[in-house]
RNA sequence: CGGAGAGUAGCGCAGCGGCAGCGCGCACGGUUUGGGACCGUGAGGUCGCCGGUUCAAAUCCGGCCUCUCCGACCA
């Protein structure tokens, strides 16, 4: 491609709108435009990115087995229905009538057409296992997106389904693709973690987010600093400490007027202490029977955790009214003292204090020098709150540090939450009729765009690795004219590289040699030709690397050669 | 949805009751060509939209729309 001729419309200064550097750059390289918030188009540069990914990810698939459909993009109501997500989705579902009043929707996800499709078709364990995958624009109305194309509403993603006729075969298909996941990845040129995941609704089994660290990233994963245990925030354990008996003299128990003081923040400044020296007690409806949670005034209860902890299916805060009938005071004084009615969970921070503040189960009253065992009866003491860096790793001694990332990809197990509300069943070997066991796949395609450009820059630019460049090379042409004896060699090289099967862009702009140079630049094509004056002088042409490492004055007889078996390494790093 | 900010030329911005501006980009002519060159000429506007105040509104007032940031949210 010339690119005079190349649809490029870079720009010096990125909008304003765009913040994250991904964005930025994206946008000044000509790479996508806004259409409006979290919509975006892909210009023949980022669309090139875009199928090169694409194209990494289907190799991946197809060679671990999994068949390659197209769903569509517009669903009728009726199938979300079946699954009661039309309603549980919430507003990301984007809803709305056709012209005779029929109710659809924007597919945010495939899980009840695929099923649809599975159970129209596949009766009998014979047909199993069956992973079907599809590469496909997906429309989620989130209530702010942000981060240009790291979080749009409408998105390019890989969604595959595997269907099993038993956990067995389940387990392959998860590591089948888990495998695939890595390789898909590390062929982007990207570092990867698997971080545990938690697996969803129908619990037990496995989950896992591939995660690519990135301090702009919106997620979180948990690293250990001496194993290699990784989780994401919301997984992320803790291991359960060694109680701490030896705690020197206890005060005793007082009770303090504090009007008014209802949050941590008020009751802390209000009595002089610090948020750690106070212990909030959350009430829960667990499956509709009451219970209290202890943490640390400082840290966030994890419900998910609570949720695990007692094993139950639904778990909800306590409502005012409830709060007050239970403790007989009002929100903001609820405290474990005299709190006999109700089961107490603490956390295990809770194990290491002592002294610490509470409400009293009055209004306008707390407790400080309030302790464990003497004035607190605690049935349990588990891990409920969410990580922190510097907690300790539930593997081994190490300590867990918390870093931001960004998802870009997702695996987890179905179970049969799918097959059974739709009935997609199919007939064991003993002919007894059983719901299909699914798995679910994701790969966030345009998101792995955005994440290579927010890992992957440096001040001048983008860097792409060759296995997703728009282009293999892009040659800097600073002749004046196409028939000086510079141009000349510019058409013959543009040409052999061509014929030799790389993707090449020759600049032959008449533009300043500054202009080429800041967008060659700026667009981040991995291999670089200078054709310029030296050619006249020594007979070569200077190949650099866009990323940094290297520039090497090549004779102009070898240079496909060359530039061939520079490809093949750069491919293979 | 709560809080904050913004919308004026393609991009970045100034102007804040009285002629619609600047830098970059764009077009034309000329001089340039190893890191966003220079000179000259020119084109380009529903000042987000609707309404109000005023002799006069980009500017003041009201409503709406859009975008951004922080938070809530994110199978």
């Amino acid at each position: 491609m010339r690119a005079s001729r190349l649809f490029l419309p870079t720009l010096r200064q990125a909008p304003t709108e765009a913040t994250l550097v991904s964005h930025q750059l994206l946008l000044r390289a000509g790479f996508i435009r806004t259409l409006t918030a979290g919509i975006y188009s892909y210009l023949p540069l980022g669309y090139r990115v875009l199928q090169k990914i694409s194209q990494i990810v289907r190799e991946e698939m197809n060679a671990m087995g999994a068949q390659e459909m197209l769903m569509p993009f517009v669903q009728p109501a009726e199938l979300w229905r079946e699954t009661g997500r039309y309603e549980a989705y919430g507003d990301t579902l984007a809803k709305f009538k056709d012209r005779r009043g029929q109710e659809l929707c924007l597919g945010p996800t495939h899980e009840e057409v695929i099923t649809d499709i599975v159970r129209q078709h596949v009766r009998s364990y014979r047909d199993l296992p069956l992973i079907l995958y599809q590469i496909q624009t997906k429309f989620r109305d989130e209530p702010r997106p942000r981060g240009g194309l790291l979080r749009g509403r409408e998105f390019l993603m890989k969604d595959a389904y595997s269907f099993d006729k038993d956990e067995t075969g389940l387990g392959q298909s998860y590591q089948a693709m888990y495998q695939a996941y890595r390789r898909a990845f590390k062929r982007c040129g990207l570092d990867v973690l698997a971080a545990e995941a938690e697996s969803g609704e129908i619990g037990g089994s496995e989950s896992a987010e591939f995660m690519v660290l990135c301090d702009s990233g919106e997620d979180a994963v948990a690293l250990c600093n001496r194993c290699g245990y990784v989780a994401n925030l919301e997984k992320a354990e803790r291991r359960a400490p060694v109680q701490n008996q030896s705690v020197g003299t206890l005060r005793s128990l007082e009770r303090v007027s504090t009007p008014d003081q209802r949050t941590v923040e008020e009751v802390t400044k209000f009595l002089g202490v610090r948020p750690d020296q106070l212990v909030k007690t959350l009430v829960y409806l667990a499956d509709g029977k009451p219970i209290a949670a202890l943490i640390r005034g400082d840290t966030e209860l994890n419900e998910q955790k609570l949720r695990r902890v007692l094993s139950v299916q639904s778990l909800q805060m306590a409502d005012a009214e409830t709060i007050e009938r239970l403790t007989g005071a009002p929100v903001g004084f609820t405290g474990p003292v005299g709190l006999e009615s109700i089961k107490i969970i603490a956390d295990y921070d809770l194990l290491s204090m002592s002294d610490f503040v509470t409400g009293a189960n009055e209004r306008d009253a707390h407790y400080i020098n309030v302790n464990i065992g003497r004035d607190v009866r605690v049935e349990r003491f588990e891990d409920l709150r969410w990580a922190l860096s510097g907690d300790s790793c539930p593997r081994c001694d190490g300590q867990l540090e918390l870093k931001p990332s960004i998802e870009i990809g997702h695996v987890f197990n179905l179970g049969t939450k799918y097959s059974q509300a739709m009935h997609a069943l199919f007939t064991d070997g003993h002919g007894v009729e059983r719901p299909i066991i699914m798995g679910c796949y994701g790969i966030g395609i345009s998101r792995i765009l955005a994440t290579i450009a927010e890992v992957s820059h440096d001040e001048k630019g983008l860097i792409w690795p060759i296995s997703v460049a728009p282009y293999d090379c892009w040659i800097v042409n600073l002749a004046t004219s196409k028939d000086d004896a510079i141009g000349q060699v510019a058409e013959y090289l543009y040409n052999s590289l061509q014929e030799s099967g790389l993707e090449v862009v020759l600049d032959d702009r008449l533009e300043s040699a500054g202009v080429k140079f800041k967008d060659a630049d700026l667009i981040g094509v991995p291999i670089q030709i200078v054709i310029g004056r030296r050619l006249a002088e020594t007979g070569s042409v200077e190949v650099r690397l866009r990323a940094g490492q290297g520039r090497w004055e090549v004779p102009l007889a070898e240079i496909a050669v060359w530039v061939q078996k520079k490809r093949e390494e750069l491919m293979r790093r």
